[in-house]
DNA sequence: AAGTCGGGGGC
DNA sequence: GCCCCAGACTT
């Protein structure tokens, strides 16, 4: 017997499930601010901002973004530590310099204008088939496939696939599986979006409240709890971050960090050996799989700042400069002793 | 195919 | 504590 059971319903039977999931989510679907008038820019913005990252937080992000950048053009003009100005705290900050150069690309080679065709999006920097997929349906009706993590448990759901998601087999037959239950020529919007909003709300993570699900009764798994499968993960590394509070003149000596990483953000100047005398300020966080204790000094100004290092005015630094969520707490927690 | 991303919420 | 999240990218 073949353990991976993924059932994928019949042309019919797919009709069905779109007009009943159309019905469910013309009731239920929640008034996001990317929903309201859908432009591709911010369906575009959107998109971005959620890679990863949970509506509830980006929402403020998404309406601040939208006030200071309201056009592809005016994107495409910023200056880089503006726009990573408006990203900070939301993490992943690569997607912020994707999203920028996307911005430069859409001006430079399509007069601004998005493309609607998944295969011209996915060239963006940082667009994916996910975001592709959900730029062609949120922002042109278009029925393109485009699975997340919410319909990507969804369809593991429904057709029993016992395959784990985030494995290159996996990810083919889900990807197989949107695909068949797409409209035919429009109605990529409504129908995405359902099947989206039916992961965030109905067929959850924990919990899924098969008794109230539209299409209940379409769905092939016995036990819904125990899916999507995934590949197991690393267990956490914990490492130790030691940084200098130095202070001249009333100015804060900060670093700008390079690389892909956090690269064209500010933090408190790393120190190698960690001082023999107690923090002023200690902080633990996670990222990924690690667990990173911060740890601030005291440290007298020495010398000269870096090429890479500068004073920062006391009172303003926290405008002036975006900076990682950890290290912004810390600069909070100082300035306020 | 596996590892990385330096945020945050929820239980 | 661990898992999850409107994933994409590099190696």
């Amino acid at each position: 017997m073949n353990p991976v059971s993924d059932v994928l319903p019949s042309n019919s039977e797919a009709q069905v499930i779109r007009a009943k999931l159309h019905a469910w989510f013309l009731s239920h679907g929640r008034d996001l601010p990317w929903r309201r008038l859908p432009s591709p820019y911010a369906v575009l913005v959107s998109e971005f901002m959620l890679q990863q990252t949970q509506v509830a937080t980006v929402i403020p992000y998404f309406e601040r973004w939208m006030l200071r950048f309201p056009t592809v053009e005016a994107l495409a003009n910023a200056a880089e530590s503006d726009v990573l100005q408006h990203w900070q705290g939301l993490g992943y900050y690569s997607r912020a310099r994707n999203l920028h150069a996307a911005a430069k690309v859409v001006v430079a080679q399509f007069g601004a204008e998005l493309p609607s065709d998944p295969a011209l999006l996915i060239k963006l920097p940082g667009v994916g088939a996910y975001t592709a997929g959900a730029i062609a349906s949120f922002a042109f009706d278009r029925p393109a496939a485009a699975v997340d993590a919410n319909i990507a448990r969804v369809l593991a759901r429904l057709g029993d696939l016992r395959l784990a998601v985030d494995s290159t087999a996996g990810a083919a037959a889900l990807w197989e599986h949107a695909r068949g239950l797409l409209p035919e020529v429009s109605g990529g919007r409504e129908h995405t979006s359902a099947l989206m909003e039916l992961g965030a709300l109905v067929c959850t993570s924990k919990r899924p409240q098969c008794l109230v699900c539209p299409i209940h009764e379409h769905c092939h798994t016995r036990e819904p709890e125990t899916l999507p499968f995934k590949a197991p993960r690393k267990g956490s590394v914990r490492l130790d971050e030691d940084a200098a509070w130095i202070v001249k003149n009333g100015a804060l000596l900060l670093e700008q960090q390079t690389g892909r990483r956090a690269g064209g953000l500010w933090k408190l100047p790393p120190l190698q050996t960690r001082p023999d005398t107690e923090p002023v300020f200690q902080t633990v966080y996670p990222f990924t799989h690690h667990r990173i204790t911060l740890r601030v000094f005291e440290e007298n100004p020495i010398g000269s700042a870096a090429p890479n290092q500068r004073w920062f005015p006391l009172p303003e630094v926290l405008e002036g400069a975006a900076l990682t969520a950890p290290h912004r707490r810390a600069l909070e927690s100082l300035l306020a002793r």
